[in-house]
DNA sequence: TGGTCTCTCAGACCTTGGTCTTAGGCCGGG
DNA sequence: CCCGGCCTAAGACCAAGGTCTGAGAGACCA
């Protein structure tokens, strides 16, 4: 709790998304008292989260937990920028590998803060997404030939109803679940179905699945 | 930051384990707000929480987290109650499975609060250690009573040629590739797989490939 | 020797999955 | 205003998945 120099950002209104009570609390105390954010908002799932951006005002700045409790993987950050375009998506990770790094940017993200990093690392990157630059952690650089972030790219491609689908093909859903689930025909979810395979390359449902487990089990995969 | 009844524990002075300062600052406006603890001190690390073990006074209770740079699974924990053991061990995770918790618990912990806590449940749980009690989070017992290891009894249910055909089913085979890659007639595969279902307790190849994958993740947590 | 289990297979049958064509409504950009 | 992308949908069609019946061959055990 020393004095820290402020970071004048055009962030005035930021949605945190973490599902750790205590943690928001603390980011929200580095956000007004580092960056002279106005207005802070908590979200503890992600369905909170989409819930607040329905209803409340649009922030200007999202930060987001990777690992919430209704969501696995890279999924709600897709699903979030996807339903919020405008904001840029500041990712805070516990872990912080460099190919769950390179995979959040090609999934959305502007930019990515360790969950260990200290109140100037956060100054530092508000900074950044201020200028509309891109913020990532020291010695962590955004290329690198992956061939699981290749999968990623492929799944980003998805619409959002595109993605719903495939998180309800990943819990083993039938045709016809689905079409009951989400109130549509299933004529449509098969249309929907041989879209995303067609987009991720594959020739049966089975497959997509595990290209989707597969990403999103990415990081506890040794070797990239 | 609502107002919150304070719980009048034994604990003067507390060290805290955990290398994410931010989260550090807000367990420390926690205990000092909810439980009257006057000397909070902050380690980012066992091997700096061991250096002040052995140079600065002895504290009466240790919040200690899991997720260390310097040391892998419960090692810290059995570390750090060997160096102190007359002071209690909160157990603070990010992860709150419940093999892990009575993993901590053999490992000497006094009590498990997961990360995502609130300030109501470390209020309690200090209460708790305050008592001589052990802390365990909501839904969890001490005992084991495991579910995975019962998608794995069925998993271990299935003949050789069974769980061959699930392992191809695993990497997205057609019925009819199986047959060929086995030599077998695709019916004969057909008859497998139904077989399979069965035992495993699905209706569908994509519901079966999903409980393998399940286990197979399970292996990572540490044995209960 | 008989019983049981596994693996094998055929054929009939039904369900589900997936493709294709066509098409209407909606929305945002040029 | 038209164009293109997205979501929706129906209908036809074929492939794949899955069930059931019935059955033969080899292994193992009592």
């Amino acid at each position: 709790m020393t004095a820290q120099p402020r970071a004048e950002t055009r962030f005035a209104r930021v949605l945190i998304v973490d599902d750790h009570p205590l943690f928001c609390e603390a980011l929200t105390l580095t956000l007004r008292g580092v960056a002279g954010v106005e207005a802070v908002d908590c979200a503890h799932s992600l369905a909170e989260a989409l819930e607040r951006l329905e209803q409340g005002p649009r922030p200007d700045l999202v930060l987001l937990d990777l690992d919430l409790p209704d969501v696995e993987g890279l999924d709600g950050l897709m699903r979030l920028s996807a339903t919020e375009p405008e904001a840029p998506v500041l990712v805070v990770s516990s872990m912080a590998e460099p190919r769950l790094v390179r995979a959040t940017l090609a999934a959305g993200a502007a930019g990515f803060v360790p969950k260990h990093a200290g109140r100037d690392s956060f100054r530092a990157a508000l900074l950044a997404l201020g200028q509309g630059a891109v913020w990532l952690p020291e010695g962590i650089s955004a290329e690198s030939g992956d061939d699981a972030s290749d999968a990623l790219g492929r799944l980003a491609q998805l619409t959002r109803q595109q993605a719903k689908i495939l998180e309800l093909l990943c819990m083993g859903r039938l045709n016809k679940q689905i079409a009951w689930e989400l109130s549509i025909a299933e004529t449509t979810v098969k249309a929907h179905v041989t879209a995303i395979m067609r987009k991720l390359g594959v020739q049966s449902r089975t497959q997509a699945v595990l290209i989707a487990q597969q990403t999103r089990f990415a990081h506890f995969l040794p070797e990239g």
